[in-house]
DNA sequence: CCAACCCCCTGAACGC
DNA sequence: TGCGTTCAGGGGGTTG
């Protein structure tokens, strides 16, 4: 479940190798992946584009072209890019492929088919709600007086409210149970219950929490390849999420589940109040 | 403004 | 063994 340190996994990777090659041809096998614009329009757009840098903001991945064009890449649930050498077989579930200079080939693959690419012009944005999303977590804008001025009246679960992203950019329900255990803030206090201290902690929690998956994240392009771009490996790191019903790492509680707002919850009754 | 719901989609896990 | 059901969840959408 790809969220912001997964995403950035990715570019970190990617940048590197993707930046100066130029894209030969853009091969479309399901083109309702295509969100923007329509898939044939995408493919004649993309041909003969040389990739300027790669980005992220958010969830989102960005591959500048050297045209000044954008193709924007979210990949939701189980969305993978590999860029691969083309003659290794592609992966099951390969919806798009850019051939590229070098013999190489960005491959877009999704077994749930969640995610989507679009490709923008300057000024649109708006298509993908790129334009929505509310600071990057290391943003300094991330202070404890624009979460409680933007959530301060809020009757949300703190919980749902860290997983908005026009609150916040990049975290999902994973790194949202683990800031708020870092934090020590149960996840269905309702935001405006929250004091000027466990904003502060929350503050400085979004961010340092999702530094240090990014760093357990980091990964080798040999190992990228090796795993077809599928293992993120955070999961030794996760002190509560997939945990419910075990000990908690710090006190050893019990920990609960709960659903908020449809999400599945994990957090330690007796580290966060 | 917000809550509650549905939908998209596949594969793993589980119950009988 | 095999079939059916449930669950996982990011984000967009509708309805009340």
């Amino acid at each position: 479940m790809p969220e912001l340190p997964e995403v950035e996994t990715v570019r970190r990777v990617l940048s590197p190798q993707l930046c100066g090659l130029t894209v030969e041809e853009a091969v479309t096998g399901r083109p309702e992946v295509i969100a923007y614009p329509a898939a044939d329009e995408f493919r004649s757009r993309m041909a003969g584009r040389t990739v300027t840098a790669v980005d992220r903001r958010g969830k989102f991945l960005i591959i500048r072209l050297d045209s000044g064009e954008r193709a924007v890449v979210h990949l939701r649930m189980t969305g993978c890019l590999l860029l691969a050498p083309a003659e290794l077989p592609p992966e099951k579930h390969t919806h798009v492929v850019l051939r590229l200079s070098g013999g190489r080939e960005l491959r877009f693959s999704d077994m749930r088919r969640f995610g989507r690419l679009w490709l923008l012009r300057e000024g649109e944005d708006g298509v993908c709600g790129l334009d929505a999303l509310g600071p990057e977590p290391f943003d300094a804008g991330l202070s404890a007086g624009y979460l409680s001025a933007r959530l301060g009246s809020s009757r949300r679960a703190v919980k749902e409210c860290l997983l908005d992203q026009s609150v916040v950019a990049g975290i999902g329900n994973i790194y949202g149970d683990e800031i708020l255990f870092a934090a020590g803030i149960a996840p269905d206090r309702p935001a405006r219950s929250l004091e000027r201290e466990e904003w502060e902690r929350l503050a400085s929690m979004i961010p340092d929490r999702l530094a240090y998956f990014i760093e357990k994240n980091a990964i080798t392009l040999q190992e990228y390849l090796e795993t077809r771009g599928r293992d993120y490996r955070n999961t030794p790191f996760l002190q509560v999420y997939g945990h419910g019903g075990e000990p908690c790492p710090v006190c050893g509680a019990e920990l609960r589940r709960v659903v908020i707002g449809g999400r599945g919850s994990v957090f330690c009754p007796q580290c966060q109040h």
